[in-house]
DNA sequence: CGACTTCTTGCAAAGACTTGCGTAATCTGA
DNA sequence: TCAGATTACGCAAGTCTTTGCAAGAAGTCG
């Protein structure tokens, strides 16, 4: 089956040449022309020559620290869906208890010729995990892109969440419902955004000349759990409000409350941050700062989009902006 | 047999390095030639030699068919951990609402070389939907798993909950509640779980000598909002009950029974299905069914890990007995 | 350890597709 | 009706992909 673009030149009555313009799109085919050429291609079954760039399997890879917080499921969705109308087959990655690493999926990825990467709160948050596999997406040119929290010195395209306008948001909300006495509880000490929550707190504290001790902010793993054991220390301190740095930290923080023998919103007030799903069904529903994730998910899937087809990259961090969600687990202080 | 990649070219009529390309995942093989070859060293029962064959990826297709109901991340997590645990690297596929097709990824599956595939709630349970690539995993003999439902004489072994125990276990906690006029919000209509649902409490009904009529079974879509619809509608027909087939449209069915200016589990109970995370921080704490989904994704693991060892297949149900966790959506019939 | 077999790889040629340019056909306006 | 402009298309040269040849590398067996 030689020759098949000249098939179906011959088929028709043109030559190569016009088959080629249709195939390509360009102009200087008349329309009828146009028209019989493809229903020739048609009958055909002409099949395009798989291209160079196209022959990739066109894989995203798509990295999610965990699942059992909703809003990385959530983020999911939207990348996941959004690469799915720009032709990209999304493939999921989680830290599975059981170990896969970060680094173990990179080659993975490799090996099977991924074309981008999206990174969502992945190790590279952590400043002190490993990081050498993202020198090697460097290296090899692949297109990437980092959802909260930039690698430092790879120059990747980052799109955050802005963690000091969130803790800005959480902590005048609660100065102004008269909280003197309020604590933190935030990831693990190395996690960057984190970190940067950690900063901006200090910064609100002294400008309020405040003081924020050391004993008022805690570092705890990303669980429901912890945030309990946390916060019950954070009671014990004589906090009267407590900012959490995850939904699942909140409803800890709203479990020890209770175990306390404390009532959430008129004793103790309580900020989650995320807003992930079924947040305003909770008992009572939370006072959260919302993570805008639908725009800050397109600008992600945009920033990939652009440097797969070719466009180099903006080594940029672009913030976005939160937003605070007042709902029933916030109050004012008590007297 | 000499010269067994020869044997293999001029089978198709290429030369040895083409198929040495092919074996290598080299560029430079079209996509008709590649086929060609793959399809020639199946016939001829090649095997490639150690190197390639033992490195295998060892990758594990992992389908959930959203990420917004809690229960499927919670799958997700234990399938994937536990396949993580034994060696195997799970690939997490979703339907996106932007498009790929449970097919697509299964092409894209078998042109990785996947070792296996598990289906948690896939497209399969849905009757009218297509289900060749089914068919092309049994052909391939890929080893496979279904949770929560089976396709029907294909023979893969499958896990599962005991549906008709979880409507008898949600049917007899309301009668004893005294409430005689019971609804039903179920799944799409040939979402097979949602029949098997139907079905018992036909049965149930019948046995009790209570009418059920069809105006108190409705089909839906499996999200908050179909629910509170359905609810809605359910409420006008006077029931005091409603059992939903999950914990998204049970929460739906909360909101409409709220909108209706009533009391939940005073005035309505509701029950809901799966006991997926955060359920007992919702308001009120919702009483439903619990999917054993740890002992469920275990036993699915167990079954894949076997089959992926060599040894041949049960390609039998499994079904998993539901419990009922009584929290405070349900309570007493109101007079 | 060497002869033999089997697989891999560089190179060049053939083939397939694209594109610049020239010419024929068609259209437009006087 | 005709000159000029415009569009459509083929020719042929150019670029990129695919494939076979043959030499080299790796493994195997006596």
């Amino acid at each position: 089956m030689s020759r098949r673009l000249a098939e179906v030149a011959r088929q028709v009555g043109v030559s190569e040449a016009t088959v080629s313009r249709v195939l390509n799109e360009k102009p200087g085919v008349s329309a009828a022309t146009r028209q019989a050429v493809l229903t020739a291609l048609d009958v055909l079954g002409y099949e395009r020559p798989s291209k160079l760039r196209g022959d990739r399997a066109r894989l995203v890879g798509l990295f999610l620290p965990e699942l059992t917080n909703p809003i990385f499921p959530a983020f999911g969705e939207i990348v996941g869906g959004g690469l799915a109308q720009n032709g990209y087959t999304p493939v999921l990655c989680t830290q599975a208890a059981g170990g896969i690493t970060e680094a173990d999926y990179v080659d993975l990825l490799l090996q099977q010729h991924v074309s981008g990467v999206v990174f969502v709160g992945g190790q590279y948050t952590q400043a002190e995990s490993p990081h050498e596999h993202y020198a090697k997406l460097r290296e090899l040119r692949i297109p990437t892109v980092l959802v909260n929290a930039p690698v430092d010195g790879l120059g990747f395209p980052t799109v955050s969440t802005d963690d000091a306008v969130a803790v800005e948001l959480a902590w005048n909300h609660l100065r102004q419902l008269g909280h003197r006495e309020i604590g933190l509880v935030l990831g693990p000490a190395d996690h960057v955004p984190s970190r940067r929550k950690h900063e901006a707190a200090r910064r609100l504290a002294a400008s309020a000349g405040v003081p924020l001790p050391a004993s008022r902010v805690l570092h705890s793993h990303y669980t429901l759990e912890a945030g309990q054991a946390a916060t019950a220390r954070l009671l014990a301190e004589g906090v009267t409000a407590v900012v959490c740095a995850s939904d699942p930290l909140a409803l800890g923080a709203i479990r020890a409350v209770r175990r306390a023998g404390r009532q959430v919103a008129t004793d103790v007030s309580i900020v989650g941050f995320d807003d992930s799903a079924l947040m305003n069904s909770i008992d009572p529903p939370l006072t959260t700062v919302r993570q805008p994730i639908e725009p800050m998910g397109r600008m992600a899937i945009e920033m990939l989009v652009g440097q797969l087809a070719g466009h180099p990259a903006q080594s940029e961090e672009y913030l976005f902006e939160p937003e605070l969600v007042v709902r029933a687990s916030t109050g004012p202080a008590p007297r």
